[in-house]
DNA sequence: AGGTGTGAACACTTTCACAGCA
DNA sequence: TGCTGTGAAAGTGTTCACACCT
C-alpha cells in the first residue's frame, strides 16, 4: 500500500512549485501551529490570526505568515486564517493523511515507554510491530501486539511494508540494526540511540539524544553566572 | 505577563571575549563532539584532527574548528587535538564538572523510562529525587529513591537545592507544574510534555517533543518523491 | 609537510515594512 | 480598516581559503 512517492503528480491542491528545500525549522514549527491550532480548535475558536498564532507557539506573527508562504495562502485578509481548514492543510503538508506503518525496535524500557506514548496513537502513528532480540520478550503481549523475534527483521518489514522504525536498541547495535532495515526498505528512523547513523542519503533520519538536551541545560547554566566576571580557563 | 527583556536594555553587560552568545547548534555538537572522543579515548587514540573528529560525528573539519575557536584555541598545529585534554575541556565548557541536583516530575511511563536511563547516571546526571501527585506511586521505591508526593515540591528543592527538573508530566499539568518549581528556584527544566511552557528569560529551557520528530519524518517521506529532479548517482 | 585558527565569502533564516486584498 | 503575503534588509550560521605554527 501506499506507493510512496508520486500520490501528488496529477491534481496537486498545491500551487507553485514547492521544489524549494523547506527547512527543518519551518518543518518542526508547523507541527507546533498543528497542535495549537487543534487545541484552539477544541476550544471553539473558528479563526485565528498569525499573531494570535505566534503568541499561543512562542514565536512572532512575521514567522507564522513566512512559513505558510512556502506552502500556499490559506489566510484571509482582513480576517486570518480559519482554524478547521488550517489544521487539514498543516495534516496534508506534513503527510498525515497517510497512515504509515511503523515498527518499534527495541522493547526495553525505553521502548515500552514510546510504545504507551499516548500522543503518537492520538497522532495517527500507530506502533502495530515490536521487534525485539531478547527470548525473554519475544512472545510477550503488549496490548494486541505481540513482540517478535528481531531476526525476522527483514521479512516483517518487506510484508507489512514498514515504512519507519523507531529504534530503541543499545548504541552498540543501533548502526547494524538501521543497515538491517534499510536494506529491508524502510524509509525513515527515528533514531532514540546514542549514536550516530551513517545511512543511505534518501533515508529520512531523526534523532532523540536525551543526555545532549541535558547537556545543553548545563552548559546554559553554566554561562548564566558568568556575565560580570569570566570565570578564566588558563592553560 | 512576563515581562520580557528589562535586564539588558542600556548597555550590554556582557564582556567581548568570551561572551558573545553561542549558538545553540554549537552546543549540541560539541555535546556530540565530547561522546566521539570519549570513544576515540577508550579505543586508545591518543590525538584527533578536526577532519578525524568531524568524519566521526558527521560534519566537517572546518565545523569542528569553528566551533571550538569560540572558547579557545586546544589544538597543536601538524598534530591535532590531543584527546584526553580535549575531552577535559569540553566537559568543562558544557559544565559537566558541576553535579547538578536533578528532580525528576511525574513517575509514570516516560518518567520511569527516563529515570533508568542509562546515559544520564553514566553522564554524570544523577536523578536522586521523584515526585508525582498519585498517591498510589507515592512512597514507592525506585532503587535507592523513594517517590514523594509533589505537594512537597517547593520544600524540597529548595531544601535539595534542585537545578534541573525534568518534566514528564501530562500537558495539561506542565505549566503550573513548571511555575512551581521556577518559583522555588529551579535554573533550568528538560520539558517532555508536549506544550510550549511560558518561563522568565533567564530559566534555561529545553524541550523535547517526540511527536514532532515523528511528523518532521512523515514530512519528509511525503516530499520525497516530489523532488524536481532525483539526482541518481551517476557512475 | 601537516593541520590549526580565523577573517572573509557565502548561504540560509528571520525580521521588517508595506502593497494589496477582504 | 485589519490582516495577509512577500520582496528586501538584517541577522546568523557555515564554508572557504590561507596565514601561521610545529
Amino acid at each position: 500500500m501506499i506507493p510512496a512517492a508520486r500520490r501528488f503528480t496529477a491534481a496537486s491542491p498545491l500551487r507553485n512549485a514547492v521544489s524549494t528545500k523547506i527547512s527543518d525549522s519551518t518543518v518542526r514549527r508547523l507541527s507546533h501551529y498543528l497542535r495549537v491550532l487543534e487545541a484552539m480548535h477544541l476550544q471553539g475558536e473558528a479563526t485565528a490570526s498569525s499573531d494570535a498564532l505566534a503568541g499561543r507557539a512562542g514565536t512572532t506573527a512575521a514567522q507564522v505568515r513566512k512559513d505558510f508562504s512556502h506552502f500556499g495562502s490559506f489566510g484571509k485578509r482582513g480576517t486570518g486564517y480559519d482554524v478547521a481548514a488550517l489544521v487539514r492543510e498543516i495534516r496534508s503538508i506534513l503527510g498525515l493523511g497517510t497512515a504509515w506503518n511503523v515498527a518499534l525496535i527495541g522493547a526495553g524500557r525505553i521502548g515500552s515507554a514510546l510504545f504507551e506514548y499516548g500522543d503518537f496513537r492520538s497522532r495517527g502513528f500507530r506502533i502495530d510491530t515490536v521487534l525485539d532480540v531478547d527470548p525473554e520478550r519475544i512472545g510477550v503481549s503488549w496490548g494486541s501486539v505481540v513482540i517478535e523475534d528481531i531476526s525476522e527483521l527483514e521479512r516483517i518489514v518487506r510484508e507489512r511494508e514498514i515504512d519507519i522504525v523507531i529504534l530503541a536498541v543499545p548504541a552498540s547495535q543501533a548502526q547494524a540494526v538501521a543497515d538491517r532495515a534499510v536494506e529491508a526498505g524502510v524509509r525513515g528512523i527515528l533514531n532514540f540511540a546514542p549514536e550516530q547513523l551513517q545511512l543511505p542519503e534518501e533515508i529520512a533520519l531523526q534523532n532523540v539524544n536525551m543526555v545532549m538536551e541535558l547537556e545543553s541545560l548545563s552548559f546554559e547554566l553554566t554561562r548564566a553566572g558568568r556575565a560580570p566576571e569570566s570565570e578564566a580557563l588558563a592553560g
